[in-house]
DNA sequence: TACCATGATTCCAG
DNA sequence: CTGGAATCATGGTA
């Protein structure tokens, strides 16, 4: 009975009543036993009406005394119970939602871009995977993959500053919330369990900036990448000495213009053209010749003369012990020892054919 | 401005 | 992965 006199008190005080105007439950039972509870919550209003007169002095004295009420835990305790099984459950459906798709997707393509992930590895990982998708090798070193590589850096810094920018925003807010809730527990019924779905709420709201962060920066990279892919379509001639270096490779390596991977470097080299350049020239020779010897004929008589003309003027240089010159002997050593192969074959017999049989183009 | 030349890209087969 | 073939897109020129 004492007990329960206790928590009436407490819950009187609660609600900023003295607790001097309730003492006795026995009281009470009986105001509300002799049909008069209206006077009984006219009395509650009255007071309730009261406190704003009261000192901040009285007023912090009640709370402090509350505060140090022994029953406070477990009413506490019980009212939070109460909480969470009628308000915090309905919201708690909504709770475990699966991670975004969306978010996922941005997450997936940062990744890919090398935009997020580890720094070295993401980041040539993806001018790699320009370098590829350009034709070029990533050691090219051309103006475009090292302009490509400064500004996805650039976007890789912006980004990650700004995801540290909201990561701290979002851990001090948090940190603020937390507080503020550990402390208004000491005046209202605030469960941890409360606590950590406000921090998650908080969470989800920074995850929506961070997610509008990522869709930035995915779309800063495909502006980029569009740009780049612009340029890269960008055709420029190769310079007359190029040219001429790769026809006199092609026309002296009639019976198998097929370069191997030591020989297309060096002709890179020589032309100042990247491999994948050489490969492209080489493949768009072979085709074109191919398909009219007739026109490239010119050429080639030309271009076997310069060759001749080379090799005469190198073995008349050499001793006369020297081995006889031959069409090949004045380019580098690479250019030479070519294997004959399949391919070769198959391109002999073919252009061969079509010198013979030229209005047969359709074989 | 039309036309051809040419470097690059794409698709496919081996 | 490489090369053939078709095609695109641009450069150069008459």
């Amino acid at each position: 009975m004492e007990e329960q006199a206790r928590i009436m008190s407490g819950l009187i005080g609660l609600a900023g009543l003295s607790q001097g105007d309730v003492v006795d439950p026995d009281a009470v039972r009986k105001q509300h036993s002799l049909g008069q509870p209206q006077q009984d919550i006219g009395d509650i209003l009255q007071q309730i009406m009261a406190i704003t007169d009261e000192s901040l002095d009285e007023a912090q004295a009640r709370k402090h005394a509350l505060n140090c009420h022994r029953m406070k835990p477990a009413l506490f305790s019980v009212l939070c119970e109460i909480k969470e099984k009628t308000v915090l459950s309905i919201r708690g459906i909504q709770e475990e939602d699966p991670p975004d798709p969306q978010i996922m997707r941005l997450d997936n393509m940062l990744l890919a871009e090398g935009v997020s992930g580890p720094e070295k590895g993401g980041a040539s990982a993806a001018a790699a995977a320009v370098a590829a998708a350009a034709g070029g090798s990533p050691s090219d070193g051309s103006i475009e993959h090292s302009d490509y590589r400064a500004k996805l850096a650039q976007i890789r810094q912006i980004y990650h500053a700004e995801l540290e920018k909201y990561e701290q925003a979002c851990s001090e807010f948090t940190n603020h919330v937390m507080n503020l809730l550990r402390e208004q527990s000491r005046t209202r019924p605030i469960s941890p369990k409360e606590i950590e779905r406000m921090v998650g709420i908080i969470h989800r709201k920074f995850s929506s900036i961070q997610m509008q962060l990522k869709q930035s920066t995915c779309e800063a990279v495909m502006i980029l990448r569009s740009r780049f892919l612009d340029a890269r379509r960008k055709r420029r001639n190769f310079n007359k000495q190029a040219t001429e270096v790769l026809n006199q490779y092609f026309y002296s390596h009639l019976a198998n213009p097929y370069p191997s991977e030591e020989a297309k470097e060096e002709l890179a080299k020589k032309c100042a053209i990247t491999v994948s350049q050489v490969s492209n020239w080489f493949g768009n020779k072979r085709i074109r010749y191919k398909k009219n010897i007739g026109k490239f004929q010119e050429e080639a008589n030309l271009y076997a003369m310069k060759t001749a003309v080379d090799a005469a003027s190198v073995s008349s240089q050499a001793s006369q012990a020297n081995s006889p010159a031959t069409p090949n002997s004045a380019l580098p050593k690479a250019y030479t020892s070519i294997p004959f192969t399949p391919q070769g074959l198959y391109w002999e017999v073919r252009s061969t054919f079509k010198v013979l049989f030229p209005m047969l183009s359709v074989v």
